[in-house]
Order: structure tokens, then sequence, then C-alpha cells
DNA sequence: AAATCGGGGCG
DNA sequence: CGCCCAGATTT
């Protein structure tokens, strides 16, 4: 997608006009910027809003005031300043690329965004943050405020964890980032996702992209960015045993957590042979009669169910350590069942 | 309860 | 390289 050199203009000085107007310019990471701070400000940053993040820099920073510092520090010292913060192993790595950015660049951050991209933590987007932030570099950026805008405003379909639809999002930010205020044009970028074009909380009329926002002008916001697709849900497959004896048959009390948590239901297998297996156990002798096989719904899985009904001559009162029911079948008692469980109840009453 | 997020790790 | 995850918060 080629944006028009005009265009891409507009938008950036909207959003550096905005950012002069709006943008937050004194945050502790953006008073005396080095890519040093701005690094660790970002890594905070990933996984924690701005409030919470400021008093955990400051103690940071107090304790590493440089690459070197953090370098030299026991991982355990510094695991100790993220408590808190969470999502550990990027502490560990900001320690990790310390380490090696002493080791392998004398302590100087390096300012090449290939070599900051092979730090560990680091990624395209956040290298791109950190040299174009602190360095004022042209690199574009890519975190999720920025996908978000870019998604509304060029109406980009498609989730963005597909990488075609990631691409293009990268292809875009490209273009619109300018040459010139790279400084104020990403930090602003930011600022805007995370503020007036937050997901839900969107307010647009304040927002200086609203004249050219296509979201917007087909008032389409909460449709962008496109969520991601809810994923066809696998099929399962199972036997229930219905033991029958006469007008009954016999039901186990499921376990009080996970599905039918609780309600009274036929034993479930997976396969012919664990019945087969439970039936010898239970030294069941009778006809295996397999009824039509049924679909049973979840939200996150479909169950293919086959009856098993096993004509006995007496009902078998003990299973293992679980609780049985002896259900009537033309007098049924007042107790909870699984779903499926009832469908083939009703089945059963019919033909008798 | 479900969606979210940028980077790591795996095959 | 593409796919999926860990881990904690937000809605």
């Amino acid at each position: 997608m080629k944006i028009e050199k005009h265009e891409s203009k507009w938008f950036a000085d909207q959003v550096v006009d905005w950012y002069h107007l709006y943008g937050r310019k004194t945050l502790p990471w953006q008073l005396a910027k080095t890519p040093y701070k701005v690094w660790v400000s970002e890594i905070m940053l990933q996984q924690t809003q701005v409030i919470t993040v400021i008093p955990y820099f400051e103690r940071f920073m107090a304790s590493f005031p440089t690459v070197e510092s953090l370098a030299e520090a026991d991982e355990d010292k510094v695991l100790h300043h993220w408590t808190g913060l969470g999502y550990y192993a990027r502490a560990r790595n900001l320690h990790k690329a310390a380490k090696i950015i002493v080791e392998k660049y004398q302590g100087k951050f390096p300012t090449n965004i290939d070599e900051v991209i092979a730090l560990p933590g680091i990624g395209r987007s956040t290298a791109g943050a950190i040299l174009s932030l602190s360095l004022g570099q042209h690199h574009p950026i890519l975190d999720g405020n920025v996908k978000r805008v870019l998604a509304r405003f060029f109406m980009v379909s498609g989730w963005y964890g597909e990488k075609k639809v990631e691409n293009l999002l990268w292809q875009l930010s490209d273009q619109i980032t300018p040459k010139g205020n790279v400084v104020e044009f990403n930090q602003a970028m930011m600022d805007l996702g995370a503020s007036l074009c937050s997901r839900t909380k969107f307010d647009c009329d304040p927002c200086p992209l609203i004249d050219k926002c296509g979201a917007y002008k087909a008032n389409k916001v909460k449709e962008f960015p496109n969520p991601k697709p809810k994923k066809t849900n696998p099929t399962k497959f199972c036997l229930m045993a219905i033991v029958k004896s006469k007008n009954e048959v016999l039901m186990e009390k499921r376990p009080s957590s996970g599905i039918w948590g609780g309600l009274f239901g036929f034993f479930e297998f997976t396969n012919e042979a664990e019945l087969d297996n439970w039936m010898t156990s239970l030294n069941l002798k009778g006809e295996k009669t397999l009824l039509p096989e049924f679909k049973h719904v979840f939200s996150h899985f479909n169950l293919m169910i086959t009856p098993v009904v096993i004509n006995v001559e007496t009902m078998p009162m003990q299973v293992a350590e679980k609780e049985v029911l002896a259900f009537n079948l033309f007098d049924q008692q007042q107790v909870g069942l699984a779903t499926p469980t009832k469908k083939i109840i009703k089945t059963l009453s019919r033909k008798g």
C-alpha cells in the first residue's frame, strides 16, 4: 500500500502538532535521554502502564545508573528491583543484554539497529523506539498502540497476528514516519494509541487524525483492529457407557471441578478398549449396543458422543470409589444431569 | 472469562 | 522461517 507524499506529511504534521500540545515530555525517562534509560523504560513499559512504571524506573536507575552497574549486579538484585512488575524473563534479558553491551560494545549501547535487535529482549519495534527516541534516528516503530492507530486510520483489515497484516502495518509505519521530528512523532503515536485511540475507550473528537481516519469516517472505529479470528474448535470423541438393568441405568457423580462438575452422567471413555477394560474389571458381562453418534457443542470444543448400551442382569452398585446412582428411566429422580446425559435418557425412555 | 502483547523458542 | 507460547494485566 502506497501512501501519497502529501498524505504522509499531513499525517505526521497532525501527530507532531498534537504532541507539542498534549504529549508527555517530562517523564523520568524523557529527561536527559540516553539509549540506556530509554531501553529500560521501554522494557518496563512493554508490560505495565506509565503510572506504575515510574517508581520502578526511578529505583532501578538509582541502583543501576549505568549499563556497567547493571551488568555487574547479581541477577537476584536485578530481579528484586523487578518484583511486582512481573514478566521476569524480561528482567533477565535486560541483565543478559547489559553484560553483552559491556563485553562486546565496551559498555556503550550500540547505535546500529541490527546490533540492537540482536540483543536479548529487544525486537524490531523496541530497537526502533530506543534509537529514535534517544538519538533521533529515523526508524519506524510498531507496538500495540501504533498498530491500533494505523489499523484504524487506514482501515487495515485482518488480524495483525498474521504475518501479512503485520508486514503491511510495518510498511505503513515506515511510510508515515517523518524524516524530521521522529522523536516527537514516535512518542506521540504511542501516546495516541494509549490514550485517545485506546482499544475500547477511544475518544475521537479531540483526535488530530479525525479528518482523514478511515475507520472514523466509516463509523467503524470499534471494529478495528480486527480481532483474532475465533479458532475453529477441535472435535473430540468419546463413548458413554449406559449400564442398563430393567428400567434402571447406572450413572456416576462427576468430580466437582471440570466439565459437568458435580452432575450425574454416564461413564465416559475415550475408546472402546478402555470401555472393555472397565467392563472386565467390574465383571460386567453384557451385549454392547452402539447407539447413533451425536454431537455436543462446547464453547471451546465439539464432543462426538457414542452411547453404548450394556444390558446386565443385576446392577452393580459399587464402582471403584465413585458415587453411583441407579437412575429409573420412568420414575426420574430429581438430580442434576449433564446435558448429553439428559438427551440420551430422553431417547431411552421413549423407546423403553 | 477472554483478549491482549512483543519477543523467545521450537521444529 | 512460521507457529505457538509464557506470563500478567485489563476489560
